[in-house]
DNA sequence: TTATTATATCGCAAATATACGATAGAATTT
DNA sequence: AAATTCTATCGTATATTTGCGATATAATAA
């Protein structure tokens, strides 16, 4: 952006806008959805399975631990990968929160 | 990106990230807190609560509008938006689905 | 030790997103 | 009709994201 203003937003907007952008790419709802198929991953499997180059999975598996929907693991030359359930529980709540309160609030309008 | 590789991944994949890609601003987590608040609600006074210029308020909102997060209507020369809660029950459904997947499988590993 | 394998990081190019001021357009007021 | 008000859009600068190939790194195998 011409210059960043994120740091004028609450922490908590901040958070749930991290969360969100997180899963914001097809391919890492992709990477998820593949993680949570098993009990645990070896990035090597997932690139199989994207139309994606292995360096690109790579970026967004980064992306998704830094977001802390999933962690990680290095199992000899391998790195295992499941998903962070504490974060979703975490947003699970400030969904639902979140759900309810718009729907209460909408009766008339529009 | 250098090359857009949406199209290869699925529907559900994109509605997905596309709905969580308009929540990824903190300003349209503002946006929307602020519209949630009320029963209908006004562009020009989001703007006075946003640290962020008129034409820029407008477009966090078109992105809302695209995303099916918010609906619009004109009241002579202003413009009313409100939540759009279908679009959060359809993917409150998604995301409690996700939630409870990635919970139950997740007992050992990592 | 050397080769192989698995994954991460670097460097770059292209695409998108963010933000603003200026301005257009449409409805209301004077 | 002219001025005012509200919102959307345009043009533009900059920042960030996405993607890949090449390469580095680290563990295992030969």
């Amino acid at each position: 952006m011409a210059l960043n203003k994120k740091d004028e937003f609450s922490k908590k907007e901040n958070e749930l806008a991290d969360f969100a952008n997180a899963i914001s790419h097809p391919a890492r709802v992709a990477i998820l959805k593949e993680i949570a198929k098993r009990e645990s991953c070896i990035c090597g499997e997932i690139v199989e399975v994207l139309p994606l180059a292995q360096s690109t999975v790579s970026q967004h598996l980064k992306e998704l631990l830094k977001a802390e929907l999933i962690k990680g693991t290095v199992d000899g030359v391998k790195s295992c990968y499941c998903i962070n359930y504490k974060t979703f529980e975490k947003f699970e709540k400030t969904f639902n929160e979140f759900f309810t309160k718009t729907n209460s609030n909408n009766p008339k309008c529009c």
